[in-house]
RNA sequence: UGGGGCGUAGCCAAGGGGCAAGGCACGGGGUUUUGGUCCCCGCAUCCGGAGGUUCGAAUCCUUCCGCCCCAGCCA
C-alpha cells in the first residue's frame, strides 16, 4: 500500500465504537457473499475491498461464502472465476471458504423449529395467488387460508415437500408474521420453495431450496459474523433477518447497508453484462472493454490500482455515480510508477535520414523508467530509415503544434535532433515519406551548443522494428448513464460501436518482442499497453490499457469548441 | 396515499453546535530528452428550501421540496 492513510467512513466509525464497548468480545468478522451466477465486476471490488479491508485493518477475519441457494442460475465456472478474481485482487480468506449450501441441513432444522413455535406454515397457494393476496404498497394483504395449520400438519407437509411428493411450485413454507405489515418483506415471506433441480454442490439431495431471505442472515449467524455489510436494497430485509434471528435465538450479526458503486459510461448489472456476453456484443466476460475484473485484468488494470480506487471512492449511504476519470487516474498513477517504457509507432510514417550513412546502424542508450532508476537502461537500434508517428508531422502546423513540420527541427528521443527537409507525396497528394537530416553532434538527444527544440518524438528503426497488432479501446457506452435509453429502444442502443479499433500495421522497438501475456508497459508518449493472450510468436498483440494524459489533444479539443461557437 | 433510506462544489467525500478536510475534474504557472510525471496557485461567504432554538447551526427542532429502494417461490 502506497499511502497508509486509510480513509474513514461511517462503517469504520461504527466498528470503532463497537470495539470500544467490547461488543462481540472485540471480534471483527466480516464476509463477502457472492452468488455464483456471474463474473465479478468493479462494483463487487468495492464490497470485497470493504469487507476484507475492514478485517485487515481491525485485526479481524473475512470469509468467502457463496450464497448458492438458487441451483438453476448457479455454475461451477462462476465459482472458479470468483475465487480467481478475489485472489488476484490480493485478498485471502485462509481456510474459510464456505457455501450457503453447506448449511442446508441446519436451515431445515431452523425451519422445523419455527414450525414448532407456530411461526411458520406450509402454504398451498400458487405463486400467482401469493402475489394477489400480498396486497399492495398502500393496502394490506390478506391471510392465507393455510395460515393456521397445526404444527403437526405443517411438519408432515414440509417433510413430504422434502421427499419430493409435490410438483414444483405446489407449496411453499412461509413465515407467519403479519400480512398487514407496511414492509412487504414481512407479509409472510416464503422460506422454502419446491425446486426439482440439481444443485452444483448438493446434487439431487434436495428438491426444496431455502430462499435467500431465509438463508443469508442465518448463514452469517452460523459463521459468527459480527458485521454483515451489504448494499442498500437489503435495508428493507433487515427487519425480516432480525425476526428470523430472534425467533431462532441464534447469534445476531449487525447488518449495515452501504451504497453500491455506480460508474458513468459503464453498466454494472450482472443481468446486462450477461446479455452483452451472450449477445456477442463483446468477446466474452474477459473482453477488455468489460467492467468485469477478468476484463479489466486482460485490459491491463492492476489489482493495486483497483484497490486504490476503492479506497478513494469512499463508502456512504447515498446513491452516487463515480466519474470513470477517477478510476483511470488511479490506474495511471500506479502504472506511471511501475511500467517500463518502450517506443512503439502505431501509425507509421517513414523517415529517411539523408545524411546518415547507408547500411549503417547503431545502438542508443534509453532509460527504462524515469520514475524508477532501479529499472535501468536498454539499447535501442537506430538506422537511416525510421518510422515516426504520422500525427507527429504536419505540413502546415497551427501555432500551438510544435512537433515536426517542414524546415523544423525536433529531437528523436534518446537519439538525435533531426530537421525535416522535404515531405514526399504520392500521386494522391498523400505524404508517404519524410526526408530529414540529423545532427551527429546531438547524439543522445542533447545539443552541445545549447540549441533547444520544442518537441521530442518517439521512433523506431524501420529494419529492426517488430510488426504488431494494437487494439485501442474506448468506452463501451456513449452515454454517461447507459440505462437512459432513447424513446422506444433499450440500453443496448447506447453501445459505442467504435469501442474497439484494431491497428494492424504497428511497429515496436525490438525489445518488445516475445513479452509474456499480461506484460504491462508504457509506449512512450502514447499510453499504457498490455500484451494480450491473442499474441503469437510471429505477431504480438497489445491492448491499450489507458492513454497518457494528452495536453495537445486538449488544446485541439478546445480549438474545435472555439470554432463551433 | 404504505414502509425503508438519502440530500455538503461538475463528480466522489470528510465533518454531526464554534464558524466548510481530501481526491478527481477543470483553469493558470513552473520544471522536464514523454504536450507524461512532478511542483506551485485557483476552484462552496456556503452545506436541498423556509422558519425556529442558540452568543454562535452544515451540525439541534419544525416544516416543505427532491431523489432512490420495496408488491420474485431472484439475490
Amino acid at each position: 500500500m502506497e499511502n497508509n492513510i486509510k480513509p474513514v467512513n461511517f462503517i469504520k466509525n461504527i466498528i470503532r465504537e463497537d470495539l470500544k464497548i467490547n461488543k462481540n468480545e472485540g471480534r471483527i468478522h466480516t464476509r463477502f457473499p457472492p452468488e455464483p451466477n456471474g463474473y465479478l465486476h468493479i462494483g463487487h471490488a468495492k464490497a470485497i475491498c470493504l469487507n476484507f479491508g475492514i478485517a485487515e485493518e481491525f485485526g479481524g477475519l473475512c470469509n468467502l461464502r457463496f450464497d448458492d441457494t438458487n441451483p438453476v442460475k448457479e455454475e461451477q465456472e462462476y465459482i472458479d472465476s470468483i475465487i480467481k478474481d478475489i485472489k488476484w485482487l490480493g485478498f485471502d480468506w485462509g481456510d474459510r471458504l464456505y457455501f450457503a449450501s453447506d448449511y442446508f441441513d441446519t436451515l431445515y432444522e431452523y425451519a422445523v423449529k419455527l414450525i414448532m413455535k407456530g411461526k411458520a406454515y406450509v402454504c398451498d397457494l400458487s405463486a400467482d395467488e401469493i402475489r394477489e393476496t400480498r396486497g399492495t404498497l398502500t393496502e394490506p394483504g390478506i391471510d392465507s387460508p393455510y395460515r393456521n395449520r397445526s404444527a403437526e400438519e405443517n411438519l408432515e407437509l414440509l417433510e413430504r415437500m422434502r421427499q419430493g411428493e409435490f410438483p414444483n411450485g405446489a407449496r411453499t413454507l412461509r413465515a407467519k408474521i403479519d400480512m398487514a405489515h407496511g414492509n412487504l418483506n414481512m407479509r409472510d415471506p416464503v422460506m422454502y420453495r419446491i425446486l426439482k433441480a440439481s444443485h452444483h454442490r448438493t446434487g439431487d439431495k434436495w428438491c426444496i431450496y431455502p430462499t435467500y431471505d431465509f438463508t443469508h442472515g442465518q448463514s452469517d449467524s452460523i459463521e459468527g459474523i459480527t458485521h454483515s455489510l451489504c448494499s442498500l436494497e437489503f435495508e428493507d430485509h433487515r427487519p425480516l433477518y432480525n425476526w428470523f434471528l430472534e425467533e431462532l435465538e441464534i447469534h445476531h450479526p449487525q447488518q449495515i447497508e452501504f451504497a453500491r458503486l455506480n460508474l458513468n459510461y459503464t453498466i454494472l448489472s450482472k443481468r446486462k453484462l450477461l446479455e452483452l456476453v451472450k449477445g456477442g456484443y463483446v468477446s466474452g466476460w474477459d473482453d477488455p472493454r468489460m467492467p468485469s475484473l477478468s476484463g479489466m485484468r486482460r485490459r491491463g488494470y492492476t489489482a493495486e490500482s483497483i484497490r486504490t480506487f476503492c479506497d478513494k471512492i469512499g463508502v456512504a449511504k447515498r446513491d452516487s455515480v463515480v466519474d470513470i476519470a477517477l478510476l483511470e487516474h488511479c490506474l495511471r498513477e500506479d502504472l506511471n510508477k511501475r511500467a517500463p517504457r518502450f517506443m512503439a509507432v502505431l501509425n507509421p510514417l517513414k523517415v529517411v535520414i539523408t545524411n546518415y550513412p547507408e547500411g549503417h546502424w547503431e545502438e542508443l542508450e534509453a532509460v527504462n523508467n524515469p520514475e524508477d532508476p532501479s529499472a535501468g537502461n536498454r539499447k535501442v537500434p537506430f538506422a537511416r530509415e525510421l518510422y515516426i508517428e504520422r500525427e507527429d508531422f504536419m505540413e502546415e502546423p497551427p501555432k500551438k503544434f510544435y512537433r515536426l513540420a517542414p524546415g523544423r527541427e525536433v529531437r528523436l528521443r534518446y537519439a538525435y535532433f533531426i530537421k525535416c527537409e522535404e515531405a514526399v507525396k504520392d500521386e494522391n497528394g498523400e505524404i508517404i515519406e519524410l526526408r530529414c537530416t540529423y545532427d551527429p553532434a546531438t547524439k543522445g538527444g542533447d545539443a552541445p551548443d545549447g540549441r533547444k527544440v520544442k518537441a521530442t518524438l518517439h521512433w523506431v528503426s524501420a529494419e529492426h522494428a517488430v510488426p504488431a497488432e494494437v487494439r485501442l479501446y474506448d468506452r463501451l457506452f456513449l452515454k454517461e448513464d447507459p440505462s437512459e435509453a432513447p424513446e422506444g429502444e433499450d440500453w443496448k442502443a447506447n453501445i459505442n460501436t467504435e469501442s474497439l479499433k484494431v491497428l494492424n500495421n504497428c511497429r515496436l522497438e525490438p525489445n518488445l518482442a516475445g513479452k509474456p501475456v499480461g506484460f504491462i508497459c508504457q509506449f512512450e508518449r502514447i499510453g499504457y499497453f498490455c500484451a494480450d493472450k491473442d499474441s503469437s510468436s510471429e505477431k504480438p498483440v497489445f491492448n491499450r490499457t489507458v492513454s497518457l494524459k494528452d495536453e495537445w489533444a486538449r488544446i485541439q479539443g478546445r480549438e474545435e469548441l472555439r470554432v463551433k461557437s
